[in-house]
DNA sequence: TATGAATGAGGGTTCATTCAT
DNA sequence: TATGAATGAACCCTCATTCAT
């Protein structure tokens, strides 16, 4: 009779906090943060609201976590796929592309919440996490390895290696962000799934054809 | 601009309804739907908060117009700008994207409605605007510009030329949804305009490279 | 020219006033005086929201207005009625019950507005009407019938006129309020039609028989 | 009563809801349901108005919650009454009136809620509580009884018995929604204490000579 | 007389956050 | 740690009424 009461949400606080910041990141991946809910996120965690407030400083902390904890394994996964090719070459580049498209195709809520990012913190000039640093690895270790790349003769050299990091990169977030749903809304009558695979041949074509040394050309 | 908070309750609907439309466009843009406030739109506008709603239903028909309205020409401009060219060629084509590049760069707002929608409403499967078939109008006529290109030998015939529309508006778009600041917080220490012009550049080259027929490409 | 824009709703006081009015009666018998919306009222009417204010003071003015156009024609029939018989007899009696009941069945709309009346205004001490004098004038000139029925010695000299009076009209009044909806909801199966002439018999039944003196009663 | 505005922020769940629930009552009892103000319920009950929302849906849930806390004592009470009494006779159909008239004496914001009802709500068919089964019972057994008066002989047998509660639950109920104040305006120059009194003596008079049977009659 | 834009005071409701328990 | 009642500032919207035309 002591422990019937007690023992249905007993003491676990490594459990709530992770239902929170799971449920937060639901929430603000469908809403965005203004429009996210703290009533909502601490019913979908099972937890009274004022729970929230002992974790996470306010909504906004809250939302910053749920940030960091989302990215971290998306910039962590980039650093060390960065890292472990020893000497860059051509197919290791085309593979970074593939490679960086799947992560997004796997994680889709990863795209909407650097969409709402984008709408929203931005413009505010909100850094994207609190561990900015690591992204600015990402970020500076990507262009290193394009630059060995134009040491190694493949990429073209008249190229500034930040901006073709960023050409790849903006291709495989936009395409996410939109949902295979062109800004211009088409409808080729083929399965979504598919889609995904040929526009990422199609962008893949392109960009290596407009990046790479024209005697390395794939066509 | 002086003579802005005048003499209210003078008659000119026109004006009243435009300054709504006008406030709410810059509310919108800055907050997205959720974070707009119509108290905020209707002090911007000078108004009583009450005659949003003798012009329009509510604040989604408010931010539905204000979508419309901003929209539209962005949507013409593009309809006359591709069919204003008679013969299709390699300098027009360049001639779209950088148009088009700098159509986004004279309307920041554009771009930022775009990213709100990218994040919110498209999700939800809203369309773009009320008047979706202009956007598609849009597509349609810009792909077959492509093949018009394919045909006259200057464009790579194995491409679809829908995903070589969707892959330069993506460029341009991303860009200025981002306003220059790579998702991976880059800052290579020169002036912002600049490095619009910069990466206009790049891209142009990038994407001409990708795109155009060996026998044609720039270099 | 001149005149096709101008001859649609040209002019016309006397139908604009009864456009309102008509109107105003309805909307109040549905919703009541606190319930009922001015733009409603225009709406229906087809005329524009302002113009009630030319031929009202405001919203009580026009409430007042429609009560007085609904119940006059009500009081001065009952009027009429006391009057026209001239010697009073226990037919006369009956008589006088159903047609009263026939007119609450005639004119739904009586019956809500006392409804309304009972609930909102009565208990604030408001009158039924701004012509009060009517209203008593009927209660009197029937009180004085029954005091002639009482002389005639067929109504029970130990009762109250006036509430003999009020006996049969709430009664009356009381079954078209409730629309034969029992206070306590029953449903006896039948047609509603024969309902009301059911309960009349009924009522007139156990009026009668409770108010004539005993050597006049019919069973 | 000297405690009432008290250090709220205290912890009383069962207060507030009960605070909340009194002064909805009055304010809708005074006002209806359209014309009752969550505001004031809030302020005289001596809580935010948010709060109202954490103990009620909304504010017609809060409306339905007082008519059934209201109305519930009321028809238990009469179930009561109607099964206290073993062998019905005369005067337990007379006691039954006389306390069911005061009843509603004693309880006048039963009778105006009533009306309420009659004007608004009974004409949309809305029941008049959510359980409308024991205002069923109440007709059902009431009527029941009034068929062993029937079977026992005081009562006249070509009578509806439904009909017959019906007839005096009218009559005590629209005197007390009319608050005495005749329809029709009677002041009759005496107390209104006594004037209730008065009217009781002459509807009960009135009904038992109409209903009961012949050679039960009281005069 | 007629029109409908303009006004501003609330109306019901939501919501992030605090706090006694 | 956990709970959910309590708080109060907004928020969107409605509505009777006024007034320039």
């Amino acid at each position: 009779m002591t422990e019937s009461r007690q023992s249905r949400r007993t003491r676990d606080p490594e459990r709530s906090r992770r239902a929170i910041l799971d449920a937060a990141r639901d929430e603000f991946v469908a809403h965005g943060f203004t429009g996210g809910r703290t009533g909502r996120i601490a019913e979908a965690a099972g937890v009274p609201q004022g729970l929230l407030y002992h974790y996470f400083d306010n909504k906004e902390g809250l939302f910053d976590a749920v940030m960091e904890d989302t990215l971290a394994p998306y910039f962590n996964g980039m650093l060390d796929m960065l890292q472990s090719a020893e000497v860059p070459d051509l197919d290791l580049l085309e593979d970074s592309v593939r490679r960086y498209f799947q992560f997004l195709h796997d994680n889709p809520h990863v795209a909407r919440l650097l969409a709402w990012w984008f709408a929203d913190q931005a413009w505010e000039g909100k850094p994207l996490t609190r561990k900015q640093g690591v992204a600015e690895a990402v970020e500076l270790l990507g262009a290193a390895r394009i630059r060995e790349g134009q040491d190694a003769g493949f990429v073209r050299r008249d190229l500034d290696p930040a901006l073709v990091i960023k050409t790849f990169i903006d291709m495989c977030v936009m395409w996410h962000m939109s949902k295979g749903r062109h800004m211009l809304h088409t409808a080729p009558g083929e399965e979504q799934a598919d889609l995904d695979a040929r526009y990422l041949d199609h962008m893949v074509d392109v960009f290596l054809n407009g990046v790479v040394a024209p005697e390395h050309r794939p066509r």
